[in-house]
DNA sequence: ATTTGCTACAGTGTTTTTCCTGTATCTAAA
DNA sequence: TTTAGATACAGGAAAAACACTGTAGCAAAT
């Protein structure tokens, strides 16, 4: 009989204070496992991880500066493919799970969660190699079922809004009229007119109101 | 010599995990303090906060579902005085910062900090009364600096927006045409105008979208 | 008894938004 | 080489949003 050798983690989240208290919690949940590092965010984890001490999971925050979940994820899978991830975040729209799971993402766990099911769950992902809950398997059914036009079933990405599709909707979310916004992109009102009209369609909205509103909600506008 | 009677504590915040987490460091950060309940949000809050038994210090959170932070600190000035409040908030808008320093919180920390700046804001508030850093003064005096028409200066609350001019709210941060909320409202389109009109000049904005944006900012309305 | 404040509303006019159809260019794929 | 797709733009027009002034009732405060 021999003892598995202990499991090796990371955190990477932008609350210090979160972080220290999942730390001190992981202690007491999981009496096997050594802290590899902490990590502000994706820049700070990039300088950390240490391609001879790899983590066996990382538990990852969506919302961050500098370099979110997101892009966490996809630097990790090319560049550290057998490092797992579990996602521990509060944001819990649909959209966000659903793209963590097609990323590739072991696991995703509210911050609302008893500590004990961070334990349950960090054993399901170095034993199964994956933890996922009732909650996110129906957040996924749901997607399925209202998947526009494939939006899960090909490989399309959640929305395909260019960058000046982009550039146009963060000034959209302003108090600047769309001839203002014209001249701030060196383009004629009639330009505008075109994105806001393929944003409207893309994004299934009927107004200003309403595309703000769906950026703010997904994420693509920041407040 | 005799010893201080321990410190008594309570915390009021949404996320399970963060809340257990703060629970373990609050163990070692404080050796001699305990925690008397811990709440979701502000009803929770309401319905386990014991008369005879009261905490000497809350730390709360700003954003929570069923009653949020704000509303938790007006409950509790009128019905405990003398518990004090420590805001611990990822939320670090200056408006928010001032709001609750202007309801009489006693610190407002991030969840950024340190473990021990949390210990420390503890000692502060129990022995001074309260624990204000650099940043949260620095945020006041930029407040101070830049209130438009005495927002400070005066002891006009942040807003006062009505409960009518609520609703209205609500319908505004959605795709329905002002013709269509006054019906949904039953009141003429011209009361309607008004109510934006008001919410414009007590909100300081110029547009149905800043309007919208702005509640969306400032959890009136949510998402 | 009068002022103040809130709610509800009307007239009028301007600006902005939204919708529709249609054109021209450029690029990349079939 | 034709086709398809993305980008940039125009004209024209209806609908919605915005701005300003003014009225009226009603309740609470002074």
């Amino acid at each position: 009989m021999h003892s598995t050798p202990p499991m090796r983690l990371a955190l990477v989240d932008d609350h210090r204070l979160f972080r220290k208290g999942l730390l001190s919690l992981l202690e007491m949940v999981c009496n096997d496992c050594i802290i590899l590092f902490e990590a502000d965010n994706g820049i700070d984890m990039q300088k950390k991880i240490d391609l001879k001490n790899q983590p066996d999971i990382i538990l990852l925050d969506v919302n961050m500066p500098a370099m979110d979940g997101f892009a966490c994820v996809e630097w990790l899978t090319v560049n550290f493919p057998s490092v797992k991830i579990l996602v521990v975040s509060m944001i819990e729209k649909e959209e966000s799970v659903v793209k963590m799971l097609k990323l590739g993402v072991k696991g995703y766990l509210s911050k609302d969660v008893e500590p004990k099911e961070l334990g349950d769950a960090l054993q399901a992902v170095m034993n199964k190699g994956f933890y996922y809950t009732d909650f996110i398997t129906g957040k996924l059914v749901h997607s399925l079922q209202h998947a526009s036009d494939g939006e899960i079933t090909n490989s399309v990405p959640l929305h395909f809004i260019n960058e000046r599709e982009n550039d146009f909707l963060q000034l959209a979310c302003s108090e600047l009229t769309y001839n203002e916004i014209a001249a701030k992109m060196f383009l004629s009102p009639k330009t505008i007119d075109g994105y806001r009209n393929s944003l409207f369609e893309k994004l299934g909205v009927k107004s200003r109101v309403g595309l703000a509103l769906y950026a703010v909600k997904h994420g693509l506008f920041k407040l």
